[in-house]
RNA sequence: GGAGGGGUGGGUGAGCGGUUAAAGCCACCAGACUGUAAAUCUGGCGUCCGGAAGGGCUUCGUAGGUUCGAAUCCUACCCCCUCCA
């Protein structure tokens, strides 16, 4: 395959902390790069003006979600996802394999594809690696993803080693169908690995995928209730894997603290949902941690969430004011939390991305951790537990 | 003056003889959210002891009473609301 479209340069990689740019057809791209989730070609609540006000340099959609409603077609026809959604830049779509993990009862999955019911109708849709391929191709996002199957981290070995080769049968697939297809120009196809937590199963995906010629490679099937010690772990035995001159890009990956540990273990992109979801909630993150603005304290506090912090929420608003937007369910507070933490990522990623040119990431790093209080992970996993149990998919 | 309705935990509001320390909602407290079926979800919320199971104490306007047992029935009193004069 030859994207002549596409490409990576690697700037400076120093003991795994790494710092390049992506060139795609819709612009260039700093890494680390963090892609906010555009689920279904929107970033919740944002304009796309919003979301570039942000710092973003790139987004993520969901091919399946968009495949669902309103159609590929209908996108295609619509001038393609970037002109479709008005965001004038790089961007990705994930190609449904992680909903058919997240979407537990509405799928069933054999070797040909996974079976979805879909959530909007009821209607049974067959999503091989074939159609998930050809769907990001009318879709027309600049890189597009491997169909994989991601799975829950309590399943038992030889259902992750089960997993794990459908994802290399996937992967060849959507390689062949893509290579030999005329988007092959435009789109980058990116491979993802997967294997769990188990070292050798890594090894091996990581091994198969990179023997493909992808033009980045993905670790998928993290943070998805392993510990994080696990998660880091798992993703510097991966990256160390995997060739040095493509990108590589921690799937659904994370938290702040995330961000920094795996930029660490030499990761170059990532996507996550909790800056704006966690922000919908009430939650802003801040230099110290995560504050939740719906507490009583935050009622008549007249200074800003995060005095450091440059968005646009700052700059302009109380802790008072935003208080009272979450109180009153106005529109305006999710929003405008979204826009701080969507802020406060991507500058973190900007902060990385210079900490590293000057040989100073692990300084940076040290810093970030003695001021920045994580949630504890005890609470995490009690938490997880009652949430899957209350959804009634565990 | 006449007729009727009502006073329940921080607020609202169910309950109308035992299974009621008292539903639900709000507020408040604590927490979760990781390739978005999420502007969502979980737990706590009289008080004391206990890690928990559980146990003690005090609550439904006030004061009495009936009953094995009362927020629920009776009496008196104090407040509040609606309608008619």
């Amino acid at each position: 395959m030859s994207s002549s479209r596409f490409s990576f340069t690697l700037k400076y990689s120093l003991a795994g902390a790494r710092t390049g740019e992506m060139q795609t057809p819709h612009g260039s791209v700093p890494t680390p790069a963090f892609m906010p989730v555009a689920t279904q070609a929107s970033v919740k609540g944002l304009s796309p003006d919003e979301v570039r006000g942000v710092g973003a340099d790139i987004v993520l959609a969901n091919a399946y979600h968009l495949y669902l409603r309103p159609g590929v077609e209908t996108v295609q026809r619509m001038g393609g996802l970037q002109r479709f959604m008005e965001w004038n830049g790089p961007a990705l779509t994930d190609s449904g394999g992680f909903q058919a993990f997240s979407m537990g009862s509405l799928r069933r999955m054999d070797d040909e594809g996974i079976r979805f019911r879909s959530h909007l109708d009821g209607s049974e849709h067959f999503l091989t690696p074939e159609l998930a391929t050809v769907n990001q191709q009318l879709l027309g996002a600049d890189i597009i993803m491997c169909l994989d199957q991601c799975i829950n981290n309590e399943a038992g070995k030889p259902e992750v080693r089960q997993a794990m080769e459908r994802t290399h049968r996937w992967a060849e697939i959507c390689h062949q169908v893509h290579a030999s297809s005329q988007y092959a120009q435009d789109q980058a196809l990116f491979g993802i690995v997967q294997g769990g937590v188990f070292e050798d199963l890594r090894e091996e995906s990581a091994n198969f995928i990179a023997g493909i010629p992808f033009e980045g490679y993905a670790v998928g099937g993290l943070a998805v209730g392993e510990s994080k010690a696990q998660m880091y772990e798992t993703t510097g035995q991966v990256t160390a894997l995997l060739p040095e001159d493509k990108p590589r890009y921690l799937m659904g990956v994370g938290s702040p603290e995330d961000l920094v540990e795996c930029v660490a273990q030499g990761v170059d992109m990532f996507d996550c949902v909790l800056p704006t979801r966690v922000g919908r909630n009430g939650g802003f993150y801040t230099r110290e941690g995560r504050l939740d603005i719906t507490k009583r304290r935050y009622m008549e506090d007249t200074g800003p969430v995060d005095e450091s912090c440059d968005c646009y929420a700052c700059q302009r608003f109380s802790a008072g004011y935003l208080w009272h937007l979450f109180k009153a369910k106005e529109l305006l507070g999710p929003r405008l939390a979204s826009i701080h933490n969507l802020r406060f990522i991507l500058r973190l990623m900007e902060e990385m991305r210079q900490a590293i040119s000057e040989d100073r990431f692990d300084r940076f790093r040290a810093e970030f951790h003695r001021a920045y209080k994580p949630t504890d992970e005890a609470a995490r996993q009690e938490q997880k537990t009652r949430w899957l149990k209350a959804r009634g998919t565990s």
